[in-house]
RNA sequence: GGCCCGUUGGUCAAGUGGUUAAGACACCUCCCUUUCACGGAGGUAACAGGGGUUCGAGUCCCCUACGGGUCACCA
């Protein structure tokens, strides 16, 4: 065996790329990367009732946004295919029948309803769920007689006494588990189809996987999965199990859970850089050597290692991801953010389908007035709604405030003036307007600039007032500056 | 409840027996700016608690607390 990496994200079709998901698959390609070695996607699709056709191409959308490529998976193929377990199942039959054969694994004829009564009345006397093990001591007169009642037995796998299981985690170091604390699970379902700790284990053993990266919900899934390993003589893999992502309330993220955005596609939709999520995500349980944290993918390839990895679980900061989009949204070219922004304020029912060339270059630079302050696309809508609404709301207290200082009409009322007198309303002209309303009314600086501000846009803070003035249109700053007089 | 994993500022985190315990986000202050931002410079703030081991412990060991994972014919 080649000692080349083989890593591999193997997540189930049933829904949208998560964060936590998004991470496991970047570090295993990170790793992959760096090391030369190979990365491949696999569906664990034997859940047919949780089973989401959509789920595969959004998983590798997903990572295909986020700039992912892998050498081996549903879409381009490879050696090891196919790439989804539901297509694999004769592969897996005749480990089965070694099992049986063996003794390692038997037939359980018990009904989910008589092993959902067992576990209540476990837990009733404050045990312990976990399966009796009483289909290891049937008797052939008894099985005869489940078959002939037609019942479809389940098979399982007969945890050994007694064992202590250990490895070496890549990120944990050493774990350790006692089989005795580990009951006998079902590896194929009465219909015939493996479960996921029994699939995986072929999977990654027929892909030639020699190192399994995961989350940590894995984890005590490793012992047995090694006892099956074991118990088929095959090589066991390494294993690196990644801490869980939480939610700020420190909990687990659930689907349901609203105080984080926690799809990939939905990143997308808000206009967030690839990039940035990318480096955001990067750093969520790994760290680099020095102080810098703005990573280019390449540099973080040269520089990751699982040896960085951290134990504990990472809080999800949406305030920080929001800063570090914003970081790269000032540094990308213009007219990639148009191109962000624009389908937004479309939606927005503020600009037309298509535009015309004026009107191109008029969001060319209503984007540019915002590019600096903008954390994420969507939020031009926000930023930029004083540019579209008819009616401008004075309802913000400083604002008001403002208005209501003596200076307000006297600075309105001059620059209404320079307006009106004005000729040429391009944005280098303002500010010699102000600088006429400055002479004219003796107010400079905060009285000057505030009035004509909230005046314009109801707000006391807000993007540059010469080019908001210039992009506002003549027509429209006289009305508002009219309409306080 | 059993088993397993974890616990450094509000958050991400560096740190592998001897440090004034880095850095980043957020927050606050100041500077720049005729306004607002951006930018720059500072500041507040942490080793969960208790026992050991050691000349010396955030770093090693034990206990407790707290958080999380898992105990499915889910993955």
């Amino acid at each position: 065996m080649s000692d080349q990496l083989r890593v591999r994200y193997a997540p189930s079709p049933t829904g949208q790329l998560h964060i936590g998901g998004a991470r496991t698959a970047l570090f295993n390609y990170l790793l992959a990367r760096k090391t030369g070695g190979q990365f491949i996607i696999r569906f664990e699709d034997t859940d047919q009732s949780r089973h989401i056709e959509s789920g595969v191409d959004n998983q590798l959308q997903g990572l295909k946004w986020l700039s992912l490529d892998w050498d081996e998976s549903v879409d381009i193929g490879g050696p090891f295919g196919p790439y989804r377990q539901m297509e694999r199942l004769d592969l897996y039959k005749p480990y089965i029948d070694q099992l049986l054969k063996s003794g390692d694994a038997y037939p359980c004829y018990c009904s989910e309803e008589e092993l959902e009564q067992e576990r209540a009345e476990q837990e009733a006397k404050g045990e312990m769920p976990r399966y009796s093990g009483i289909g290891r001591y049937l008797t052939a007169e008894q099985i005869a007689q489940y078959e002939a009642e037609g019942r479809k037995p389940s098979i399982r796998f007969r945890v050994p006494e007694g064992k202590i299981i250990a490895f070496a985690d890549r990120i944990r170091e050493h774990v350790e588990f006692e089989s005795d604390g580990i009951g006998d699970f079902i590896i194929v379902r009465a219909d015939g189809i493996p479960t996921y700790n029994f699939a995986v284990i072929l999977d990654d053993h027929l892909m030639k996987i020699n190192l399994v990266i995961r989350g940590e919900e894995h984890l005590s899934n490793t012992p047995r999965q090694i006892m099956m390993y074991e118990a088929l003589g095959l090589p066991i893999p390494e294993f690196a199990h990644l801490s869980i992502i939480l939610n700020p309330d420190r909990k687990k993220m659930s689907k349901r859970d609203e105080s984080i955005v926690q799809f990939i596609g939905q990143y997308k939709e808000l206009g967030y850089l690839p990039e940035a999520v990318l480096n955001f995500i990067t750093l969520l349980g790994w760290s680099p050597i020095g102080e810098e944290e703005i990573f280019t993918k390449e540099e973080i390839i040269a520089q990751f290692d699982l040896s960085r990895v951290s134990k504990s679980p990472a809080v999800f900061d949406m305030d920080k991801l929001n800063w570090m989009n914003n970081h790269y949204m000032k540094k990308t070219d213009l007219s990639r953010v148009v191109e962000l922004c624009l389908p937004h304020l479309q939606k927005a029912g503020w600009l037309a389908d298509s535009l015309s060339g004026q009107e191109q270059e008029w969001v060319n630079r209503l984007v540019a007035l915002n590019q600096d302050r903008m954390q994420f696309a969507a939020e031009i809508v926000s930023l930029s709604e004083i540019f579209f609404q008819e009616e401008v709301t004075y309802e913000d207290e400083e604002a008001k405030a403002i208005l209501a200082e003596a200076y307000a009409p006297i600075v309105i009322r001059g620059f209404l003036d320079e307006v009106q007198r004005a000729e040429a309303f391009e944005a280098e002209h303002i500010p010699a307007m102000l600088k006429a309303v400055q002479k004219a009314t003796g107010y400079k600086g905060k009285p000057l600039f505030m009035s004509i501000r909230v005046a314009l846009t109801g707000q006391v803070h807000g993007p540059d007032l010469n080019v908001t003035v210039f992009l506002l249109g003549k027509e429209k700053v006289a009305a508002r500056l009219n309409k306080l007089l």
